[in-house]
DNA sequence: TTGTGTTTTACGACCTCC
DNA sequence: GGAGGTCGTAAAACACAA
């Protein structure tokens, strides 16, 4: 780039210490007509050439700052925006890659009329910022992520109340079977074990007694009521939830041979855990 | 016009790597 | 030990509402 291009935004230091402009770099030197100090581009000098040429003290006085002279003579170059054409030129080499070798960072520094230190900065500072806006959207992105598992987890938790309060209604519902004397001759007419499945009329009754149960509350996981088309063949489901198990445990005879009282302990256990 | 918040430029301190 | 990195920060430049 044509040093002479570099701008020299003037309207730039509009609020400057005690609203003054202080656009000229001291060290007894002043810019020419060209924009030019000692034949560096103004636009170009950073802290390091104030440096070189010549330094304003940290801090000063406020006589000192109302001095026109200062400014002319002592006050270093304010900071200077880059002009859009040079920030383009770093933006499109930062999007190659985004560290600076020191040939890479000298030919930018050539192209663009700036000093190396400059271009250095200026990579130190757009992957500064590159940083942040990464950990923007990660952070953007956990958290949505975060925020679904979340929810996710709530419904588990409702599902989970949900089961517990039909395994105790069930739970008091058969122990309430096993007392009651018409259940028991109901259950003894029919208590014979089958010689296919092992499984005595008593099991059946209460098995079938606990699908009918599950099947009624129409939630067997939750998720909403069961769906009559998919009754038939003696597995009713509902988006994955299956009364296979119920048919598993009753065709095996899980309840066989066994005190339904330990049966039951058992399925609460299994329920609760 | 002014107060205030944000962005950009630049630096020093410190760390890591060769 | 030097070069180049990150991190935290100062201060100028800038945007914008009141």
């Amino acid at each position: 780039m044509d040093p002479s291009a570099v701008s020299f935004d003037s309207g730039g230091a509009r609020r400057g210490a005690g609203g003054r402009q202080m656009l000229l770099f001291g060290g007894g030197g002043s810019a020419n007509s060209n924009g030019f100090l000692r034949g560096v581009p103004m636009a170009v000098l950073c802290m390091d050439d104030a440096t070189r040429v010549g330094k304003r003290p940290f801090f000063t006085t406020h006589e000192e700052l109302l001095e026109e002279e200062y400014y002319d003579e002592q006050a270093p170059e304010k900071k200077r925006r880059l002009t859009a054409e040079q920030v383009q030129l770093l933006e499109r080499s930062f999007e190659e890659e985004n560290k600076l070798e020191p040939e890479r960072k000298t030919e930018l520094a050539r192209r663009l009329g700036m000093a190396p230190r400059q271009v250095a900065v200026w990579f130190q500072n757009r992957r500064a910022r590159w940083k942040t806006k990464r950990l923007e959207t990660d952070y953007d992105r956990l958290k949505a992520a975060y925020d679904a598992l979340a929810a996710d987890h709530q419904g588990l938790l409702a599902d989970n109340d949900s089961l517990r309060a039909q395994v105790i209604s069930l739970t008091e519902k058969l122990q309430g079977k096993e007392t009651s004397p018409s259940a028991t001759t109901a259950a003894q007419e029919v208590d014979q074990p089958d010689e296919h499945t092992a499984v005595s009329g008593t099991e059946k009754l209460l098995a079938q007694q606990l699908k009918d149960d599950l099947h009624s509350s129409g939630d067997c996981t939750g998720h909403g009521a069961l769906s009559s088309e998919e009754e038939d063949g003696g597995v009713v489901s509902n988006e994955g939830c299956s009364f296979d198990l119920l048919d598993a445990m009753f065709a095996a005879g899980v309840t066989h041979h066994g005190a339904e009282e330990a049966q039951l302990a058992n399925w609460t256990s299994w329920f609760w855990n």
